[in-house]
This record gives C-alpha cells, sequence and structure tokens, in this order.
DNA sequence: CGATGACATGACATCGGTGTCATAGGCGTG
DNA sequence: CACGCCTATGACACCGATGTCATGTCATCG
C-alpha cells in the first residue's frame, strides 16, 4: 500500500505539497499538482484515513444503531421496514456530505448498545443517531465525552433530540379525506393500546372527527391485535352489527386491512361497494397488490431519516444541543380505490 | 478525548503497559493491572482505533457494498428483503469476530460503486462483501491493491468468489413435494424469462419431474410478469381452460401467488380445494397472512450471508483467491395449507 | 552461590498523514 | 532600489497507539 511519501518521491515534491493538492487547503503551481496527481494515479495512492484522524481529529465518521438489520418482518411489526427507510434517508444526507456512515446493529439486544457505541467511539465518530424499530420512548445511555446523538423514531425524557413519525397528524389527515368523501360512520381497528402510535393515532382520528364537527361513538374503535385471527373477527362483528355499521374501516396498518379484505369476502361483504377499507403504513407490496388496491396513509420514514442527519449535522457543526422538543414529521395520505364516496 | 498517555500518568505506569492492559498480549501484575483498569474507567478512555491502525496495519473493518438500503420494495422485487437477510447473516459473522461492518449503499447507482470502493480503501477495509438485489450476474471490477472480495447473491465469470442461492434446487424440491403429495399436472406462472432465477428455478421444476418420472407439459409453464395484472390473468386462463389442467399452480414469487388467489376467487375456483396454489420466497407478511396460509420455498438468504461473511474471513486469514466455483446454498420448503393432498 | 529464565516494566522508534513555521522567488509600489 | 506582500514549497514536529529491545527483580536449579 503506497504512502504519501511514495508519491512525493515519485513527483519529485515533498510529502506536505502531496497533501495540499490532496486537500486543496493551499496553492499548488500548475505543473507541480499536475505531477502529483500523475504520481497518484500511477501507484493507485489512496490516504490513509486512519492517519489522517490522527492529526486532524476528524474521522468523517457516523456512526448509526439500528435493528433493522435483524428486525426482519420475521420478528418484527410487518412494516419492519421503517427502520430501513429512515436508515436510507440518514444514508442519503450523509452521502452528500462526505461522511461515511457505520451501521451497527442490536441483533434485537439492546443490552448490546453500550459495547456498539464503544465501538463507535473508538473510531471517533462525530455523532450518533439512534433509529427504533418503531415508535417509541427509550432511554439511550449518554455518558460525558460521548458524540452528540440524534433519537429517530423514538423519544426520551432527558431531552434528546429526536424526531419522530407524525402519527397524529397522519391518522386525522386520512379520517379527514374519508370526511370529505362522505363517510360519517368510521370504524376503526387499531393495533395494540400499548403502542404510542396507537395513541397518537387515536387523537387524530378524534381530531377529524371535532373538526368536522361529528361526534365520536367510542364503539366504532376496537382493539384488534395483529397477530392473532380471532380477536380482529370479534371486533368486526361487533362492528358491522352495530345498530349503524360504519360505512368504511380503517385499519392500524396495511397488514390488518389485508387480513380484513379477507374476513369481509368471507362474509359476503363486497370491499368497497358496501364497506370501504383503509390501511396505515403503505406497504406497497400489500396496499398495490391487493384487490382493490388500498387507500393508506404513509408515514414519512426515509424524510424522517433525512431530517435525523441533517440535524445531527447542525449539532456537529454549530456544537448546539439543538432544541428539546422532538420535531414531528407528517406524512401524506396515498387514497386508491378500496374507499368510495359515500 | 483522553489518551493512552493520560491512562498511564493517572495510574502511574508507562503507556506501554497499558497498551498491554488493554491488549493482553503480556503479562501484568495484578495490582498494576487493577490500578490502569480503575484509571481507564475513571477517565472513561476509549483507546482510537485510527492510532492503532497506523501502528499495527489491522483495521477490524470490513465494507460491504449494497443497494439494500435504496432498494426498498418501493423500486425492487417484493422480495426486496434478500439484500436485507443477506446483511443480516454477514453482520451475524462479524459481530461475533470483533469486526466493524461498514455499509455503504449504491442507492441503486453502480456507478459510485468505484467511490464506495475508495472510500473503503481510505479505511483501510480488510475486506469487501458485494451484495446484489436478486440473483444476477455483474462485474465488479477489482484493481491491484484492493481487498479481497466476495459476492453475494451474484456472479461474475472472472472467478471471483461467489456466494449464491440454490434457486434450482429450491424449486426441485417444492416441486418433489407437490408430486410426493399426489399431484400429476403442476402449472408454473414464472416471473420474467430474463431472470437468471427463472431459468433455474424452471430447470428446478423439470428436475422434479425427471426424478419422479413424470413428462413436463410445456403448455403448464406459463410466464406472467408480476406487475401488470393482465399477463396473469390470460396465463390463468390457458391454464384452466387446458384439456388436462394442473391441480395445483407454482408462482414465481408470494406476491404472484397473492395475486393468484384473487383471481382464483373472482373466478370462483377454491384454494386449496379445486386448485393448490404455492409460492416463492416465504415472504411471511404474505404467506402467513394470506388465507389459507401459502405453501413456498425459502431461499437462505441469511445463511447466505454468513457464509459469505465465512468465505471473506478464510481468504483474509489464510490470503488464498478460494475456489472458483460459487458455493450454492439451499433452502428449506415451508408447508402450509394452500396445498391439498389429491 | 552464580547461572538461567520467567515475569514485569519502561524507553524509544515508528506508522502516515497534517499543522506550523520558515524560506525563496516574483512583483508592484513609493 | 528597498520594502512589503503574495505565491509556492519544504522542514519538522506531532497525533496516539504498539513493536522491539533493554532492564530489573525474583525464584529455581545444578
Amino acid at each position: 500500500m503506497p504512502t504519501i511519501y511514495d508519491v512525493a518521491k515519485a513527483a519529485g515534491v515533498s510529502p506536505k505539497t502531496v497533501s495540499r493538492v490532496l486537500n486543496g487547503d493551499a496553492p499548488v503551481g500548475r505543473s507541480t499538482r499536475e505531477a502529483v496527481q500523475q504520481a497518484i494515479s500511477q501507484l493507485s495512492y489512496v490516504p490513509s484515513n486512519a492517519a489522517r484522524v490522527m492529526r486532524s481529529n476528524k474521522s468523517g465518521l457516523i456512526g448509526l444503531i439500528t435493528g433493522a438489520i435483524s428486525n426482519t418482518p420475521e420478528h418484527a411489526d410487518p412494516g419492519g421496514l421503517p427502520e430501513l427507510y429512515i436508515v436510507q434517508g440518514v444514508q442519503e444526507v450523509f452521502a452528500e456530505q462526505a461522511k461515511t456512515l457505520m451501521i451497527a446493529d442490536t441483533g434485537g439486544h439492546s443490552e448490546r448498545v453500550p459495547s456498539l457505541v464503544s465501538t463507535f467511539r473508538q473510531h471517533r465518530v462525530e455523532g450518533l443517531i439512534y433509529v427504533a424499530d418503531y415508535h417509541r420512548k427509550t432511554r439511550f445511555e449518554v455518558r460525558p465525552g460521548d458524540p452528540p446523538v440524534v433519537l429517530a423514531n423514538c423519544y426520551d425524557t432527558i431531552g434528546t433530540p429526536s424526531i419522530l413519525p407524525d402519527d397524529r397528524t397522519c391518522q386525522r389527515a386520512l379520517v379527514a379525506r374519508l370526511i370529505e368523501a362522505g363517510h360519517r360512520r368510521i370504524g376503526y381497528l387499531t393495533l395494540g393500546n400499548h403502542m404510542d402510535a396507537t395513541r397518537l393515532r387515536t387523537e387524530g382520528f378524534r381530531d377529524a372527527h371535532a373538526e368536522a364537527g361529528l361526534p365520536v361513538d367510542p364503539a366504532l374503535i376496537q382493539e384488534a391485535y395483529r397477530d392473532d385471527h380471532a380477536p380482529m373477527d370479534a371486533a368486526l362483528t361487533r362492528l358491522l352489527e352495530m345498530p349503524g355499521p360504519p360505512s368504511v374501516i380503517c385499519c392500524g396498518n396495511d397488514e390488518m386491512a389485508m387480513r380484513l379484505y379477507g374476513l369481509l369476502r368471507t362474509r359476503g361483504v363486497a370491499v368497497p361497494q358496501t364497506v370501504s377499507v383503509a390501511g396505515f403504513d403503505n406497504y406497497r407490496a400489500i396496499a398495490e397488490t391487493l384487490f382493490p388496491p388500498l387507500t393508506t396513509v404513509e408515514l414519512p420514514y426515509r424524510d424522517l431519516g433525512r431530517q435525523a442527519a441533517r440535524r445531527l449535522l447542525d449539532i456537529i457543526a454549530n456544537a448546539t444541543p439543538g432544541s428539546a422538543e422532538p420535531i414531528r414529521v407528517p406524512g401524506p395520505v396515498v387514497w386508491r380505490s378500496s374507499v368510495t364516496a359515500c
């Protein structure tokens, strides 16, 4: 592996001059520069980042901790992909900034986090992004001397900068569109009540009703876990046998909507003619492949990742801790034919 | 950020002794070691990888190039996840070996690869894994001085070590099980013919028939692209209106199977009573959620990643280029209720 | 009792870049 | 012409680890 000295010798200049050509931080004579560049390509010289870091203490590295790689749909929420989209957005921003991303995976074991952080510190990362698998509260231990941290898809109670999906606004926007389409009785099969997302989305569900001056019938909101078939079937029965049954049913995610399609078909209920269906997540493999294609709403995970990255860059550049309030990122409603006007 | 000198001073020893405590490469007195360890934790000292790399020239880094992060299902095969599973397997092995994985993403632009490799070389990675989004031929430029490369999910014609999914064996195993279950007329709706996977799987399809002494009726094999609805419907019509219609239909992937469920239902054909259905990929969000749950076959992506990682470690350790023949990794048939005996 | 070797520790050079400072020409200006 | 100033370049130390070699202290053995 050639060094800067080899290049210097080949070009007949001092190592420092080679350094200047590489970094463009001081003027270099035209012919000298060309000689150096030729020597570099001839030797296929690549500078050692290690040596650079030692002197300048700027590693150009950003650490990212996630379970994305381990949290495949097999274990996690079918979404499963949120983390990935987030990582994608993060990657996008840092690629532009010539920062290199080191990705570490918890493998689903959060107790591994400290050791991952330690590895990152060894590499002198300039900042750290922690990505959660779903919208949740977390506690990310930061010790003095640790690089600055930004939380993505999670938050804590000690004011660590945080970027969150705006579940509430998304659900509100979706329901507002349903109301706009003429629906008045809107059913809602939610994810587990223990999830932050469920609470926020239910608030959004209520917001949309309030804005339209519609009452919310609590009986229309039913918790229906995804993994088990029975609770959802039972909840559906309750909805359909109500005095004023819903003309549209919102689901906690697209996978639930897919299951709902099956349940409704089994009962001979036509989608969307008799009952319209709406999902959540815009999980395209499902939403676009189902027949009829599924109206749903998309959480802006990619954008969330981008914003997290930009936030971190900002903190690194200005050494400011940033505001304590989480940034909430809204996403678009995706209108497809599983919902009719009514 | 404290250095080894700070620790040495705090513990009243020489830097070299601290180094010995850190690396355990030479005996250190009990009381000395304890003093050093206390100083380390008190200062929350983390050694600089950069300095270590400079001296020892062992970076402990492995580079991985993928489009996994960009290739979300939005753009790619619904599988989309293959790359992820592969990355997961790779990660798993390197985590055990205390190697740190640097993941770079092409963002779908293969022309970025050289610059990514250059970044990796700056960091003096000890090896490189290139992961493709689907089973394909590739050309990964390796220049002298580049670190050793292993290809995962792709191959080239110049003998770069390569790990591939065994599409042929997987499809053969699935069809063999169908034959075992009594099926004699087996339809096959394939993915696009331009794909290596399609060719290999079709061979596997024939292999299974040959082993069972069954003829293959070419009319039972129909290409049916996934993205467009019409070709599949047309292909299905041809299959069902044949003199001897199939009792089971294999699909190129699980998403096609999901679509096939819909098409069959529309025609009033019961699954699996009248026609059984089998998929490919074991895309669990679909295969487990469909009703009836889908019989399918799983490509061993995680295992593939693990093998790629181990292969690379082997090459690094022994400085051997390794054999030119790709390693093919088989996967299991996942039997669910979308196929009945017949 | 002196030689031998295991153990424990430190001094010092070194890895490959870059920051700092010095130096040598060239040129415009009063 | 002397001076200041800018451009282009080099000498040298330094960043923080670790490899090499040297040294000092005991315990053991013939």
